[in-house]
DNA sequence: GCCGTTTTCGGCCCGACTGTTTTCAGTCG
């Protein structure tokens, strides 16, 4: 585990047991709120501590105590205080707070009144009944603890982007159907492009809300027919550049109803995943969409700017204050409700992305105006063909990113040593780069560049020889097994792939598989100042089970000046539509376009290619190219 | 524990829903 997830995680414990213990629950959140910076930070905390302690107390949320308790544990690595406090409570304590519908409160009295201490004393008392009876604790709380650890046994982490995206928008899809529905959107940290999701939040304005909360609780089963559900599913999924690939996913099933009221129902789903529902005035919605994507601790920052200018923030709108709560009930008018745009203009900023809302700078940073989106990616630079793992011939491949309307496609099949996947011998890969070049000839009016996606050794050499190399047009170096080496092992094998003359891009830097394997955890700060220097970019691997970079390294990235390629790793035809996990990883790190490699033109592509490799020993004759059209 | 465009002390975002109790505490987001 990194150092800062390392030091996250006890910051996090101790504000447990504060909790646990009764402290002053400002201190619990300022410790959280201490945790979440550590964690969110780019660099490496035992960097900064070795560079200058001072600056630990320039990040928002970190004092000097908490501070000294870092330094403390890059110098001990242990932390005095923490283990003072462990002490203080069971060890199994902490995990009671983890169960859905108990909070701090109703542990203590477990602990302290009837001596309950962990899961499984928990679990024990329920059974034999000893709960019963204890305040406020009825039969119904009961029977949802036991429906909370049962769930709990079974449930497993938290859900990647990619698989809950289509999920949400099958949902929504279903719900703005509905008679009465004026708009319907998600939110929450989907919305915000986190690599994985807890649950999903589903955000729909109408003057009508009961049938769209029963809709809701019956995932459409209930709408007359099947008209409405059978309606949207056409639609659910809207594919990149207007082309649906495959078949959207089917609405989900509702296996229990956790709340049902006027304005909010949560409901927990057969895929194991939960979803909120909130239902608000159409007047309302751009509050609403605005409170419940969050991040919480971005609504904080508002919060506190409304208040700061006299005014009051919260889902309805902004307020004037006038020193009551709940202006909306009061026939108070909002200075601004209806869009995110007029709420942040009446609090003197501009619109922020959802990407960007996570409390790291948005609101007193100035933002890239030229910010990456969707509609920028104009060519795809890892792209498989059968010749190794993909599923589409080289023909194929070539035709499908020419429908998706990208200028150039890479054609980056493995090489040798990945045998699992087919890598092609460096004879094979010669009768590709002629078959790339025939291709390219026969489809037309996209440019085919000859690559590969070589590996990079345990020891950073690469896995085809020079001569070889510079006969390609483009080279994805990525690290594909040995991906748990000590990380200076892997900074040193990544740097000598960075500063190779003929490497264009290192591929999924860090090979993790986000719920699969942390994969290599590099000083990625060293790697950033390499890949600058030597014009090298660094891929964010489109694919939602990788996000490699992740966000805070792009954003470390983006803060160096480096280049960086968003690429699908494409082996299928559908895996082009992963692009957009990938285009929210990169706006998650702030990047702008003109940092992103496949935003260019291929005149200034091939001019960045050719740049990086004028000074190898690239001697090929290469066929004429086209111009782009 | 953190923080300051009235503050180095005294605040610290705001509301919905549930279950229990009978006016509200606890949890959640």
């Amino acid at each position: 585990m990194s150092t800062n997830a390392a030091l996250a995680q006890i910051f996090e414990s101790m504000a447990d047991v504060l909790e646990l213990t009764g402290a002053n629950p400002f201190r619990v959140n300022a410790h959280r709120r201490v945790a979440r910076v550590i964690e969110s930070l780019a660099e490496d905390v035992a960097a900064i501590v070795r560079r200058s302690p001072a600056e630990l107390t320039a990040f928002e949320g970190v004092g000097e105590a908490s501070a000294k308790k870092i330094v403390e544990f890059v110098e001990t690595g242990s932390v005095a205080e923490h283990g003072e406090l462990l002490a203080q409570i069971p060890p199994g304590l902490p995990q009671l707070l983890r169960v859905p519908g108990l909070g701090p409160k109703t542990v203590r009295m477990l602990w302290q009144d009837v001596s309950i201490d962990s899961l499984a004393a928990l679990t024990a008392a329920l059974e034999a009944g000893r709960l019963d009876g204890l305040p406020r604790l009825g039969p119904k709380t009961i029977a949802n603890l036991k429906e909370s650890l049962a769930f709990m046994a079974q449930s497993s982490e938290r859900v990647r982007l990619g698989q809950a995206i289509p999920v949400a928008e099958a949902i929504v899809a279903m719900l703005a159907a509905l008679p009465g529905v004026v708009q319907a959107a998600f939110a929450g940290s989907l919305r915000r492009g986190r690599e994985t999701i807890g649950d999903l939040d589903v955000l729909v304005a109408t003057t009508n809300a009961a049938p769209v909360a029963k809709a809701f609780e019956t995932m459409g089963a209930t709408i007359d027919g099947s008209k409405g559900a059978q309606e949207s599913r056409g639609s659910a999924k809207r594919g990149f550049r207007s082309e649906a690939h495959g078949s959207p996913p089917p609405l989900p099933k509702v296996t229990k109803v956790l709340a049902s009221g006027e304005t909010k129902v949560s409901v927990r789903l057969d895929n194991g995943m939960q979803a909120d529902l909130r239902i608000v005035e159409p007047s309302a919605f751009g509050a609403a969409l605005l409170y419940f994507t969050g991040s919480k601790e971005h609504n904080v920052r508002l919060r506190e700017r409304a208040i700061a200018q006299g005014m009051r923030l919260n889902e309805y709108g902004l307020f004037p204050d006038d020193g009551e709560a709940a202006p909306q009930d009061r026939g108070v008018k909002p200075v601004a409700s209806k869009t995110e745009e007029s709420i942040y203009k009446k609090l003197g900023l501009p619109w922020i992305p959802p990407e960007l809302r996570e409390d790291r700078g948005e609101c007193t940073q100035p933002i890239p105006a030229d910010l990456v989106s969707l509609e920028d990616i104009r060519c795809e630079l890892h792209a498989h063909t059968n010749a190794s793992d993909g599923s589409m011939s080289l023909e194929e491949l070539v035709r499908a990113a020419k429908s998706r309307g990208f200028h150039t496609i890479a054609v980056t099949d493995h090489s040798r040593s990945s045998v699992q996947a087919n890598g092609l011998s460096p004879e094979r890969l010669i009768e590709h780069i002629k078959a790339i070049r025939a291709v390219e000839a026969k489809v037309g009016g996209i440019r085919v560049l000859a690559g590969s996606e070589v590996d990079i050794h345990a020891d950073g050499s690469l896995d085809y020889d020079d001569d070889l190399l510079a006969q390609l047009d483009i080279v994805v170096a990525s690290p594909h097994a040995s991906l748990r080496q000590e990380p200076s092992k892997a900074t040193e094998r990544l740097l000598a792939a960075v500063r190779h003359p003929l490497v264009n891009i290192i591929g999924h830097p860090t090979g993790r598989i986000i719920n699969g394997r942390p994969g290599l955890e590099p000083d990625i700060a060293a790697i950033i100042a390499a890949a600058k220097e030597s014009n090298t970019a660094l891929e964010i691997n489109a694919h939602h089970m990788r996000l490699d970079l992740r966000d805070s390294h792009v954003r470390l990235a983006v803060d160096a000046g480096v280049n960086i390629a968003i690429d699908c790793d494409v082996h299928a035809p559908d895996d082009f539509d992963q692009l957009r996990y990938g285009v929210m990883t990169a706006r998650r790190g702030w990047l702008p376009r003109s940092l992103c490699v496949n935003t260019w033109d291929a005149e200034q592509l091939e001019g960045w290619l050719r740049a990086k490799r004028g000074a190898s020993t690239v001697t090929t004759a290469k066929p004429a190219r086209r111009k782009p059209k």
